[in-house]
DNA sequence: TACTTGATAGATCGATCGTTCTAATGTCGA
DNA sequence: TCGACATTAGAACGATCGATCTATCAAGTA
Protein backbone atom coordinates (compact mmCIF):
# COMPACT_ATOMS: atom_id res chain seq x y z
CA UNK A 1 0.00 0.00 0.00
CA UNK A 2 1.20 3.42 -0.79
CA UNK A 3 0.86 5.71 2.09
CA UNK A 4 0.90 8.70 0.77
CA UNK A 5 0.51 12.43 2.88
CA UNK A 6 -2.42 11.69 4.41
CA UNK A 7 -5.49 13.76 6.42
CA UNK A 8 -5.42 14.15 10.22
CA UNK A 9 -7.47 10.33 10.94
CA UNK A 10 -4.99 7.97 11.11
CA UNK A 11 -7.56 4.74 10.85
CA UNK A 12 -9.49 4.58 7.44
CA UNK A 13 -12.38 5.00 8.88
CA UNK A 14 -11.77 8.21 10.88
CA UNK A 15 -10.27 9.53 7.29
CA UNK A 16 -13.65 8.67 5.35
CA UNK A 17 -15.41 10.84 8.19
CA UNK A 18 -13.22 13.18 8.09
CA UNK A 19 -13.01 13.52 3.79
CA UNK A 20 -16.93 13.20 3.95
CA UNK A 21 -17.38 16.19 6.37
CA UNK A 22 -14.98 18.72 4.54
CA UNK A 23 -16.67 17.47 0.99
CA UNK A 24 -20.22 17.96 2.79
CA UNK A 25 -19.02 21.13 3.64
CA UNK A 26 -17.71 22.55 0.33
CA UNK A 27 -20.11 20.68 -1.92
CA UNK A 28 -23.57 19.42 -0.19
CA UNK A 29 -24.98 16.07 -0.06
CA UNK A 30 -26.14 15.65 -3.71
CA UNK A 31 -22.80 17.88 -4.99
CA UNK A 32 -20.71 14.86 -3.19
CA UNK A 33 -20.39 11.56 -4.80
CA UNK A 34 -19.19 8.69 -2.94
CA UNK A 35 -16.47 7.55 -4.57
CA UNK A 36 -15.17 11.27 -4.34
CA UNK A 37 -15.42 10.67 -0.73
CA UNK A 38 -13.18 7.54 -1.26
CA UNK A 39 -11.15 8.99 -3.38
CA UNK A 40 -10.31 11.91 -0.96
CA UNK A 41 -9.72 9.90 1.91
CA UNK A 42 -7.80 7.82 0.57
CA UNK A 43 -9.79 4.61 0.88
CA UNK A 44 -11.80 2.13 -1.43
CA UNK A 45 -15.21 1.47 -1.93
CA UNK A 46 -14.61 -1.53 -0.44
CA UNK A 47 -13.59 0.02 2.76
CA UNK A 48 -15.81 2.49 2.61
CA UNK A 49 -18.92 -0.09 2.71
CA UNK A 50 -17.24 -2.04 5.02
CA UNK A 51 -17.30 0.93 7.71
CA UNK A 52 -20.95 2.33 6.41
CA UNK A 53 -22.98 -0.77 4.95
CA UNK A 54 -25.79 1.99 4.97
CA UNK A 55 -24.08 4.14 2.32
CA UNK A 56 -23.93 7.47 1.68
CA UNK A 57 -26.69 8.79 4.23
CA UNK A 58 -24.85 6.77 7.32
CA UNK A 59 -21.72 8.39 6.01
CA UNK A 60 -23.38 11.82 6.17
CA UNK A 61 -24.73 11.94 9.36
CA UNK A 62 -21.53 9.99 10.98
CA UNK A 63 -19.77 13.45 9.10
CA UNK A 64 -22.13 15.70 11.07
CA UNK A 65 -21.38 13.75 14.38
CA UNK A 66 -17.75 14.91 13.94
CA UNK A 67 -18.20 18.06 12.64
CA UNK A 68 -20.97 19.11 15.06
CA UNK A 69 -18.43 18.98 17.33
CA UNK A 70 -15.94 21.33 15.74
CA UNK A 71 -18.78 23.71 15.65
CA UNK A 72 -19.75 23.30 19.55
CA UNK A 73 -16.21 23.87 20.66
CA UNK A 74 -15.69 26.87 18.64
CA UNK A 75 -19.39 28.22 20.21
CA UNK A 76 -17.91 27.18 23.97
CA UNK A 77 -15.07 28.99 23.35
CA UNK A 78 -16.73 32.16 21.97
CA UNK A 79 -19.36 31.87 24.67
CA UNK A 80 -16.70 32.04 27.45
CA UNK A 81 -14.32 34.65 25.89
CA UNK A 82 -16.13 37.26 27.89
CA UNK A 83 -18.33 38.07 31.12
CA UNK A 84 -20.49 40.18 28.95
CA UNK A 85 -22.82 37.88 27.32
CA UNK A 86 -23.38 40.40 24.60
CA UNK A 87 -19.56 40.24 23.46
CA UNK A 88 -19.80 36.75 23.98
CA UNK A 89 -22.35 36.02 21.37
CA UNK A 90 -21.33 38.75 18.83
CA UNK A 91 -17.79 36.67 19.37
CA UNK A 92 -19.65 33.59 17.88
CA UNK A 93 -19.99 35.66 14.76
CA UNK A 94 -16.79 37.04 14.59
CA UNK A 95 -15.73 33.48 15.15
CA UNK A 96 -17.46 31.76 12.40
CA UNK A 97 -16.54 35.07 9.91
CA UNK A 98 -12.94 34.16 10.74
CA UNK A 99 -13.33 30.96 9.88
CA UNK A 100 -15.04 31.52 6.99
CA UNK A 101 -12.58 34.04 5.27
CA UNK A 102 -9.29 31.79 6.32
CA UNK A 103 -11.00 29.01 4.19
CA UNK A 104 -11.73 31.94 0.79
CA UNK A 105 -15.58 31.05 2.33
CA UNK A 106 -15.24 27.34 1.71
CA UNK A 107 -15.77 25.80 5.14
CA UNK A 108 -19.04 26.93 6.33
CA UNK A 109 -21.57 25.30 8.57
CA UNK A 110 -22.21 21.25 7.35
CA UNK A 111 -25.40 21.54 8.53
CA UNK A 112 -26.49 24.81 6.61
CA UNK A 113 -24.54 23.20 3.76
CA UNK A 114 -26.65 19.59 3.26
CA UNK A 115 -29.68 20.33 4.67
CA UNK A 116 -32.53 21.30 2.56
CA UNK A 117 -31.20 18.83 0.32
CA UNK A 118 -32.67 16.64 2.53
CA UNK A 119 -35.72 18.38 4.16
CA UNK A 120 -38.67 15.72 3.07
CA UNK A 121 -36.35 13.22 1.48
CA UNK A 122 -34.14 11.33 4.55
CA UNK A 123 -35.53 11.65 7.55
CA UNK A 124 -32.46 10.20 8.98
CA UNK A 125 -30.24 13.15 8.32
CA UNK A 126 -33.33 15.17 8.97
CA UNK A 127 -33.47 14.05 12.53
CA UNK A 128 -29.62 14.35 13.33
CA UNK A 129 -29.86 17.22 11.53
CA UNK A 130 -32.21 19.12 14.10
CA UNK A 131 -30.01 17.84 16.81
CA UNK A 132 -27.06 19.66 16.26
CA UNK A 133 -28.99 22.34 16.32
CA UNK A 134 -31.01 21.75 19.23
CA UNK A 135 -27.27 21.02 20.97
CA UNK A 136 -25.99 24.49 19.60
CA UNK A 137 -29.08 26.33 21.09
CA UNK A 138 -28.75 24.64 24.39
CA UNK A 139 -25.31 25.83 24.77
CA UNK A 140 -26.24 29.34 23.76
CA UNK A 141 -29.37 29.19 25.90
CA UNK A 142 -27.50 28.21 28.95
CA UNK A 143 -24.98 31.39 28.64
CA UNK A 144 -28.04 33.33 28.89
CA UNK A 145 -29.39 31.25 31.84
CA UNK A 146 -26.18 31.76 33.45
CA UNK A 147 -26.79 35.75 33.36
CA UNK A 148 -30.22 35.48 34.96
CA UNK A 149 -32.58 35.24 31.99
CA UNK A 150 -35.59 33.34 32.20
CA UNK A 151 -35.43 29.94 30.42
CA UNK A 152 -37.76 30.50 27.83
CA UNK A 153 -36.60 33.44 27.34
CA UNK A 154 -33.10 32.54 26.94
CA UNK A 155 -34.49 29.40 24.69
CA UNK A 156 -36.32 31.80 22.40
CA UNK A 157 -33.20 34.25 22.30
CA UNK A 158 -30.92 31.96 21.55
CA UNK A 159 -33.27 29.83 18.30
CA UNK A 160 -33.13 33.69 17.20
CA UNK A 161 -29.23 34.11 17.53
CA UNK A 162 -28.80 30.92 15.87
CA UNK A 163 -30.92 31.72 12.93
CA UNK A 164 -28.75 34.93 12.64
CA UNK A 165 -25.72 33.10 12.90
CA UNK A 166 -26.65 30.63 10.10
CA UNK A 167 -28.15 33.17 7.71
CA UNK A 168 -25.51 35.38 7.66
CA UNK A 169 -23.14 32.72 7.17
CA UNK A 170 -25.69 31.72 4.12
CA UNK A 171 -25.25 35.61 3.04
CA UNK A 172 -21.63 35.53 3.50
CA UNK A 173 -20.92 32.80 1.59
CA UNK A 174 -23.03 34.16 -1.28
CA UNK A 175 -21.06 37.17 -1.45
CA UNK A 176 -17.49 36.53 -0.78
CA UNK A 177 -17.74 39.44 2.32
CA UNK A 178 -17.78 38.56 5.57
CA UNK A 179 -19.91 41.83 6.01
CA UNK A 180 -23.35 39.67 7.16
CA UNK A 181 -21.43 37.79 9.51
CA UNK A 182 -19.49 40.70 11.67
CA UNK A 183 -22.63 42.75 11.25
CA UNK A 184 -25.04 40.41 12.84
CA UNK A 185 -22.21 40.58 15.35
CA UNK A 186 -22.85 44.11 16.20
CA UNK A 187 -27.21 43.19 16.17
CA UNK A 188 -26.80 40.06 18.24
CA UNK A 189 -24.61 42.29 20.77
CA UNK A 190 -27.12 44.58 21.11
CA UNK A 191 -30.12 41.89 21.13
CA UNK A 192 -28.91 40.00 23.92
CA UNK A 193 -27.85 43.31 26.32
CA UNK A 194 -31.48 44.21 25.69
CA UNK A 195 -32.66 40.63 26.43
CA UNK A 196 -30.46 40.44 29.63
CA UNK A 197 -31.38 43.87 31.12
CA UNK A 198 -34.75 42.97 31.01
CA UNK A 199 -34.41 40.33 33.67
CA UNK B 1 -49.76 16.90 -28.12
CA UNK B 2 -51.92 15.54 -25.20
CA UNK B 3 -52.16 18.88 -23.66
CA UNK B 4 -52.41 17.43 -20.09
CA UNK B 5 -53.04 20.09 -16.99
CA UNK B 6 -51.09 22.32 -16.81
CA UNK B 7 -49.66 24.43 -14.98
CA UNK B 8 -49.99 28.36 -14.75
CA UNK B 9 -47.51 29.59 -17.76
CA UNK B 10 -48.97 29.61 -21.01
CA UNK B 11 -46.04 29.04 -23.35
CA UNK B 12 -43.23 26.43 -23.17
CA UNK B 13 -40.62 28.44 -21.98
CA UNK B 14 -42.46 29.44 -18.96
CA UNK B 15 -43.70 26.50 -18.28
CA UNK B 16 -40.19 25.24 -18.28
CA UNK B 17 -39.07 28.69 -16.13
CA UNK B 18 -42.03 27.85 -13.69
CA UNK B 19 -40.79 24.01 -12.98
CA UNK B 20 -37.32 24.78 -12.86
CA UNK B 21 -38.10 27.20 -9.86
CA UNK B 22 -40.26 24.87 -8.02
CA UNK B 23 -38.06 21.97 -8.61
CA UNK B 24 -34.89 23.94 -7.24
CA UNK B 25 -36.83 25.68 -4.18
CA UNK B 26 -37.71 21.67 -3.12
CA UNK B 27 -34.46 19.85 -4.28
CA UNK B 28 -31.22 22.48 -4.65
CA UNK B 29 -29.39 22.68 -7.76
CA UNK B 30 -27.55 19.50 -7.55
CA UNK B 31 -31.00 17.19 -6.49
CA UNK B 32 -33.06 18.73 -9.53
CA UNK B 33 -31.97 17.27 -13.00
CA UNK B 34 -32.64 18.68 -16.48
CA UNK B 35 -34.92 15.99 -17.51
CA UNK B 36 -36.94 15.94 -14.83
CA UNK B 37 -37.21 19.41 -15.16
CA UNK B 38 -38.48 18.78 -18.67
CA UNK B 39 -40.33 16.17 -17.27
CA UNK B 40 -42.27 18.06 -14.57
CA UNK B 41 -42.87 21.01 -17.40
CA UNK B 42 -44.79 18.93 -19.73
CA UNK B 43 -41.84 19.73 -22.38
CA UNK B 44 -39.22 17.93 -24.10
CA UNK B 45 -35.47 18.20 -23.59
CA UNK B 46 -35.34 19.53 -27.28
CA UNK B 47 -37.56 22.26 -26.52
CA UNK B 48 -35.45 23.39 -22.94
CA UNK B 49 -32.39 23.44 -24.77
CA UNK B 50 -34.14 25.63 -27.70
CA UNK B 51 -34.72 28.03 -25.26
CA UNK B 52 -31.77 27.88 -23.15
CA UNK B 53 -28.58 26.43 -24.96
CA UNK B 54 -26.34 27.75 -22.12
CA UNK B 55 -28.31 24.35 -20.60
CA UNK B 56 -28.73 23.88 -16.26
CA UNK B 57 -26.91 27.14 -15.45
CA UNK B 58 -29.08 29.40 -17.45
CA UNK B 59 -31.76 27.29 -16.56
CA UNK B 60 -31.55 28.29 -13.30
CA UNK B 61 -30.65 31.78 -13.88
CA UNK B 62 -34.21 32.11 -15.09
CA UNK B 63 -36.15 30.45 -12.76
CA UNK B 64 -34.34 32.29 -10.31
CA UNK B 65 -35.59 35.60 -11.85
CA UNK B 66 -39.13 34.44 -11.74
CA UNK B 67 -38.99 33.70 -8.09
CA UNK B 68 -37.23 36.31 -7.20
CA UNK B 69 -40.19 38.87 -8.06
CA UNK B 70 -42.59 36.32 -5.95
CA UNK B 71 -40.15 37.22 -2.94
CA UNK B 72 -39.61 40.86 -3.79
CA UNK B 73 -44.01 41.26 -3.98
CA UNK B 74 -44.20 39.37 -0.55
CA UNK B 75 -41.53 41.55 1.12
CA UNK B 76 -43.03 44.64 -0.46
CA UNK B 77 -47.15 43.29 0.51
CA UNK B 78 -45.77 42.35 4.18
CA UNK B 79 -43.54 45.81 4.72
CA UNK B 80 -46.38 48.46 3.17
CA UNK B 81 -48.66 46.30 5.69
CA UNK B 82 -48.30 48.12 8.59
CA UNK B 83 -46.87 51.87 9.78
CA UNK B 84 -44.90 50.80 12.02
CA UNK B 85 -42.22 49.47 10.60
CA UNK B 86 -41.13 46.67 13.62
CA UNK B 87 -44.39 45.47 12.56
CA UNK B 88 -43.56 45.57 8.91
CA UNK B 89 -40.30 43.60 9.07
CA UNK B 90 -42.19 41.28 11.64
CA UNK B 91 -44.75 40.54 9.24
CA UNK B 92 -42.02 39.47 6.64
CA UNK B 93 -41.02 36.78 9.43
CA UNK B 94 -44.98 35.81 9.22
CA UNK B 95 -45.60 35.79 5.87
CA UNK B 96 -42.84 33.64 5.24
CA UNK B 97 -43.98 30.95 8.24
CA UNK B 98 -47.06 30.67 6.69
CA UNK B 99 -46.20 30.33 3.13
CA UNK B 100 -43.35 27.69 4.67
CA UNK B 101 -46.32 25.81 6.65
CA UNK B 102 -48.93 25.78 3.75
CA UNK B 103 -46.17 24.38 1.51
CA UNK B 104 -45.51 21.17 4.12
CA UNK B 105 -42.06 22.95 4.52
CA UNK B 106 -41.48 22.44 1.02
CA UNK B 107 -41.62 25.57 -0.68
CA UNK B 108 -38.91 28.28 0.73
CA UNK B 109 -36.57 30.83 -0.18
CA UNK B 110 -34.98 29.47 -4.01
CA UNK B 111 -32.11 31.62 -3.32
CA UNK B 112 -31.56 29.72 0.00
CA UNK B 113 -32.15 26.31 -1.16
CA UNK B 114 -29.95 26.48 -4.16
CA UNK B 115 -27.05 28.57 -2.90
CA UNK B 116 -24.45 26.80 -0.72
CA UNK B 117 -23.45 24.17 -3.76
CA UNK B 118 -22.40 26.26 -6.64
CA UNK B 119 -20.40 28.86 -4.00
CA UNK B 120 -16.81 28.90 -5.77
CA UNK B 121 -18.12 26.64 -8.57
CA UNK B 122 -20.41 28.53 -11.12
CA UNK B 123 -19.84 32.64 -11.19
CA UNK B 124 -22.69 33.00 -13.19
CA UNK B 125 -25.19 31.49 -10.59
CA UNK B 126 -23.33 32.93 -7.83
CA UNK B 127 -23.64 36.93 -9.25
CA UNK B 128 -27.43 36.68 -10.24
CA UNK B 129 -27.80 35.24 -6.51
CA UNK B 130 -25.87 37.78 -5.04
CA UNK B 131 -28.10 40.49 -6.95
CA UNK B 132 -31.29 39.01 -5.77
CA UNK B 133 -29.92 39.48 -1.56
CA UNK B 134 -29.15 42.77 -3.30
CA UNK B 135 -32.27 43.98 -4.53
CA UNK B 136 -33.77 42.34 -1.05
CA UNK B 137 -31.88 44.21 1.42
CA UNK B 138 -32.21 47.44 -0.37
CA UNK B 139 -36.13 46.53 -0.44
CA UNK B 140 -35.87 46.44 3.57
CA UNK B 141 -33.73 49.43 3.98
CA UNK B 142 -35.63 51.64 2.12
CA UNK B 143 -38.63 51.11 4.29
CA UNK B 144 -36.56 52.13 7.40
CA UNK B 145 -35.12 54.78 5.42
CA UNK B 146 -38.86 56.29 5.11
CA UNK B 147 -38.99 56.03 8.92
CA UNK B 148 -36.28 58.66 8.99
CA UNK B 149 -33.26 55.65 9.73
CA UNK B 150 -30.12 56.93 8.58
CA UNK B 151 -28.96 55.51 5.37
CA UNK B 152 -26.16 53.79 6.28
CA UNK B 153 -27.57 52.04 9.62
CA UNK B 154 -30.56 51.30 7.30
CA UNK B 155 -28.66 49.10 5.17
CA UNK B 156 -26.69 47.50 8.32
CA UNK B 157 -30.26 46.71 9.51
CA UNK B 158 -31.73 45.67 6.89
CA UNK B 159 -28.70 43.22 6.11
CA UNK B 160 -29.33 41.70 9.27
CA UNK B 161 -32.66 41.21 9.08
CA UNK B 162 -32.32 39.21 6.10
CA UNK B 163 -29.56 37.25 6.99
CA UNK B 164 -32.33 36.34 10.29
CA UNK B 165 -35.39 35.79 7.53
CA UNK B 166 -33.04 33.27 5.51
CA UNK B 167 -31.74 31.81 8.72
CA UNK B 168 -35.36 31.20 10.25
CA UNK B 169 -36.64 29.63 7.10
CA UNK B 170 -33.29 27.37 7.15
CA UNK B 171 -33.98 26.58 10.87
CA UNK B 172 -38.13 25.94 10.07
CA UNK B 173 -37.52 23.86 6.96
CA UNK B 174 -34.86 21.40 9.35
CA UNK B 175 -37.16 21.41 12.06
CA UNK B 176 -40.42 21.02 10.28
CA UNK B 177 -41.62 23.87 12.85
CA UNK B 178 -42.40 27.51 12.31
CA UNK B 179 -41.33 28.42 15.58
CA UNK B 180 -37.82 29.73 14.18
CA UNK B 181 -39.52 32.41 11.76
CA UNK B 182 -42.33 33.05 14.73
CA UNK B 183 -39.72 34.20 17.63
CA UNK B 184 -37.30 35.61 15.06
CA UNK B 185 -40.67 38.03 13.96
CA UNK B 186 -40.80 38.73 17.57
CA UNK B 187 -37.26 39.79 17.84
CA UNK B 188 -36.64 41.56 14.57
CA UNK B 189 -39.54 44.00 15.43
CA UNK B 190 -38.12 44.81 18.71
CA UNK B 191 -34.52 45.40 16.90
CA UNK B 192 -36.11 47.67 14.37
CA UNK B 193 -38.09 49.67 17.20
CA UNK B 194 -34.49 50.26 18.65
CA UNK B 195 -32.72 51.75 14.92
CA UNK B 196 -35.98 53.37 14.66
CA UNK B 197 -35.82 54.96 18.14
CA UNK B 198 -32.24 55.98 17.43
CA UNK B 199 -33.53 58.21 14.67
C1' DT C 1 -0.58 -25.57 9.46
C1' DA C 2 -5.57 -24.78 8.93
C1' DC C 3 -9.50 -21.73 9.88
C1' DT C 4 -11.75 -17.40 11.01
C1' DT C 5 -12.45 -12.72 10.73
C1' DG C 6 -11.67 -7.74 9.68
C1' DA C 7 -10.18 -5.02 6.06
C1' DT C 8 -8.87 -3.82 1.36
C1' DA C 9 -9.27 -3.78 -3.66
C1' DG C 10 -11.76 -2.69 -7.63
C1' DA C 11 -14.73 -4.58 -11.39
C1' DT C 12 -19.40 -4.32 -12.37
C1' DC C 13 -24.41 -3.25 -12.01
C1' DG C 14 -28.49 -0.50 -13.74
C1' DA C 15 -29.83 4.13 -13.49
C1' DT C 16 -29.33 8.77 -14.20
C1' DC C 17 -26.48 12.81 -15.15
C1' DG C 18 -26.02 17.13 -18.61
C1' DT C 19 -25.52 17.66 -23.25
C1' DT C 20 -25.59 17.04 -28.30
C1' DC C 21 -27.53 15.44 -32.20
C1' DT C 22 -30.73 14.57 -36.24
C1' DA C 23 -35.30 14.38 -37.73
C1' DA C 24 -39.95 15.66 -37.72
C1' DT C 25 -43.61 18.98 -37.13
C1' DG C 26 -45.99 23.30 -37.05
C1' DT C 27 -46.51 28.10 -38.70
C1' DC C 28 -45.59 31.85 -41.16
C1' DG C 29 -45.16 35.11 -45.42
C1' DA C 30 -44.24 35.09 -50.41
C1' DT D 1 -47.27 25.66 -53.22
C1' DC D 2 -42.93 26.74 -51.62
C1' DG D 3 -39.07 27.66 -48.72
C1' DA D 4 -37.74 29.71 -44.10
C1' DC D 5 -37.78 29.38 -39.53
C1' DA D 6 -39.27 28.33 -34.78
C1' DT D 7 -40.39 24.62 -32.12
C1' DT D 8 -40.95 19.87 -30.77
C1' DA D 9 -39.48 15.06 -30.33
C1' DG D 10 -36.51 11.82 -28.42
C1' DA D 11 -32.47 8.75 -29.46
C1' DA D 12 -27.81 8.65 -28.23
C1' DC D 13 -23.28 10.01 -26.05
C1' DG D 14 -19.81 9.54 -22.44
C1' DA D 15 -19.59 10.26 -17.70
C1' DT D 16 -20.89 9.54 -13.18
C1' DC D 17 -24.20 8.15 -9.67
C1' DG D 18 -24.93 4.83 -5.30
C1' DA D 19 -24.59 0.25 -4.45
C1' DT D 20 -23.35 -4.76 -4.81
C1' DC D 21 -20.35 -8.22 -5.74
C1' DT D 22 -16.34 -11.49 -5.61
C1' DA D 23 -11.58 -11.93 -4.63
C1' DT D 24 -7.61 -11.02 -2.04
C1' DC D 25 -4.86 -9.82 1.88
C1' DA D 26 -3.38 -9.59 6.80
C1' DA D 27 -3.61 -10.83 11.53
C1' DG D 28 -5.05 -13.81 15.21
C1' DT D 29 -6.47 -18.34 17.16
C1' DA D 30 -6.69 -23.23 17.54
Amino acid sequence: MSEGTEGAGTTTRERIVDATAALLRRQGYDGTGVKQIAREAGATLGSLYHFFPDGKEQLAVAALRRDSENYTALLREALDSSDDPAEAVAACALSLAERLRESDWRDGCLVAAAALENVGRSPTIQVAWKESLAVWQEQIAARLRACDVRPEIADDTACTVLSTLEGAEVLSRITSDDKPLRTAAGYLGTLVTTVCSLG
